[in-house]
DNA sequence: TCTAATTTGTGCGTATGTATG
DNA sequence: GCATACATACGCACAAATTAG
């Protein structure tokens, strides 16, 4: 039972990796109250190290009321309050709205003892490889969305297992992380299904996707819903003005081509909901009002950022299915 | 394994023959992620080079995020992304849907090889003085959006002058550094005037504002225009469902205050743009689609984001006045 | 607890060559 | 020809952190 792991090339001081060592066999529970912590001698021999490294540790971890000293005996933990500062790494794919409540609903969740540090990869594994490369050992938890991107899980890796959550996008690469994720293809499916008397007043039906940023459940998801029921759809890469047409039904992942659509049914003085049909991924609180109302399909980013805190806070490794919503309204 | 070669003869400079064979042994994977880079005093003994000069180059492979430093431990490769040319500090108020906008518009007009990190320091001193002072020499440019935070000039000091930019709200004492900036209070006052026939269907203006998150001078362009065109008013922390009132202007400056607005006028069935008006701040998308349309002031957030990164990108030292709208649609 | 070695961080002064007006 | 600014390079001193003995 050493407890103590140090790793000589690391950037890392080496009595900040005991510091941090001993804390988080406290925290684990490998260490209680009234433990001996190993002594001076017994560190310093197993691992090289000068003495008075092993002593600036542990003086560090007196000082905090962590452990006590007996003249003789050696070092008792005498405090499991370790509130040590806590910093989680959190890696979205991009910037959108969507991630303001899940960002805030996880901050409010984790209290203000813990600081968290957001950054963006834009799909671009370069960018992701680096950001983990570069905050190697500087974080308690790494919180990744790694959306759709592949080949990432070497990254992933490099840190250290038991401080990686996974977010909104899983693979069964990924399946020994802890999560918290859209079953997208699923999510997609159904919803469909429910609302499949409303979908048989169109004719067809029109994705906007792009396959590099957005979850590739979604098309799965539609395509099992269209062949089951017999319903013809189509994959645009971008909304186009000029195959815009009457009987269809568009579904819309992006605010961009939601807008787009919207705006060609009216021009075209089209009545939304029964000429042309509009779906659109990721509720939002505009979206209730606009045009008397959009059908989405949703998941629960507050949920979603809620249970991601619990999961740290109380050190559940599960893998979560956030739920998800079907909203009817005016435009279906 | 010295890596560095130094060629005195030679008419390149000694610092950038440094920084290309750092760059070279990372580039034939000598030097690897993680790795620790030889350090100062013996590049300059081996090479009978000035310490000064050695730390010019790890200087600029450090603020490009090639390589970090340690104190009392030494440099290490932190990214193999050597095309990197600069790096940028950008540090919001908090995250929201506007900031996307700005975002993207700064990330697209800077080109792909500068690279931008993002903070939040959510109106807290204390986050903001850490997160400067704790990247500190890290980066090429630093962004800085105070908002209304007091006493933060003095950590601003604490950067190079000339690598510092102010974003959307400036203040005097900030006013010797560059900035692209919104005039709140002539915005405010100019939107409200041109509207003022429009204005005078309705009894009194309702602000919801908050003190502490936005900008105090949306509330005096209110003030002045109120007290100039003899229009009553009154400032509310939060949209209170008790007070709602026939005859009266909302001037909301968020998306959640909007919606309980709207809400409250469809409940009790009332003409919004007649019986009740609607003046929201910021502009998006859908509050053009939202009711037959919102009435909006609202600066253009992706020119401030390309006027930004020209300014960066072209060494302009200016202080911009972002321009600003009014959308004058059916809610007023 | 003290001393020592090594490391980065920072500030100041000096000198030289080059480009600019 | 002269003044000025800038980039490059060197030297020195001291502070603070890390680690060893």
């Amino acid at each position: 039972m050493s407890f103590v792991t140090i790793d000589t090339a690391s950037k890392i001081p080496k009595y900040k990796q005991i510091i941090s060592s001993i804390e988080e066999a406290i925290a684990s529970e490998e260490l209680r109250i009234g433990d001996q912590v190993p002594s001076l001698n017994s560190i310093k021999d197993q691992h090289s190290l000068s003495r008075d490294t092993v002593l600036l540790a542990f003086n560090d971890l007196r000082t905090r009321g962590i452990i006590q000293s007996v003249v003789g005996k050696g070092y008792y933990v005498a405090s499991t309050n370790i509130q040590l500062n806590e910093k989680v790494f959190l890696l979205f794919d991009e910037l959108n709205s969507f991630k303001e409540d899940l960002y805030y609903s996880f901050l409010d969740n984790l209290g203000d003892k813990i600081q968290v540090d957001i950054f963006f990869h834009h799909f671009n594994p370069d960018v992701f490889n680096q950001l983990i490369e570069s905050n190697l050992g500087q974080y308690t938890y790494y919180v990744i969305m790694p959306a759709n991107l592949q080949d990432v899980i070497m990254s992933i890796e490099r840190l250290p297992q038991e401080k990686v959550f996974i977010l909104d996008q899983t693979t069964p690469e990924l399946s020994a992380f802890p999560s918290v994720y859209q079953n997208f293809s699923r999510n997609v499916y159904e919803g469909l299904k429910i609302s499949l008397a409303l979908i048989r007043k169109y004719k067809s039906i029109t994705i906007v996707f792009s396959r590099e940023k957005q979850p590739l459940g979604i098309l799965k998801g539609l395509q099992e819903f269209c062949e089951e029921s017999g319903i013809s759809y189509s994959v645009e890469n971008t909304f186009d003005d000029e195959k815009f047409e009457v009987g269809e039904l568009y579904f819309l992942l992006d605010e961009r081509s939601l807008i787009q659509v919207i705006k060609k049914i009216k021009e075209a003085g089209l009545v939304i909901g029964m000429e042309v049909g509009v779906i659109s991924y990721n509720d939002s609180l505009l979206k209730e009002m606009v045009e008397g109302g959009i059908t989405t399909i949703s998941t629960d980013f507050s949920f979603m950022g809620k249970r991601l805190a619990e999961m740290i806070l109380n050190k559940e490794r599960l893998q979560i299915e956030n739920p998800n919503q079907l909203v009817i309204r005016n435009s279906l």
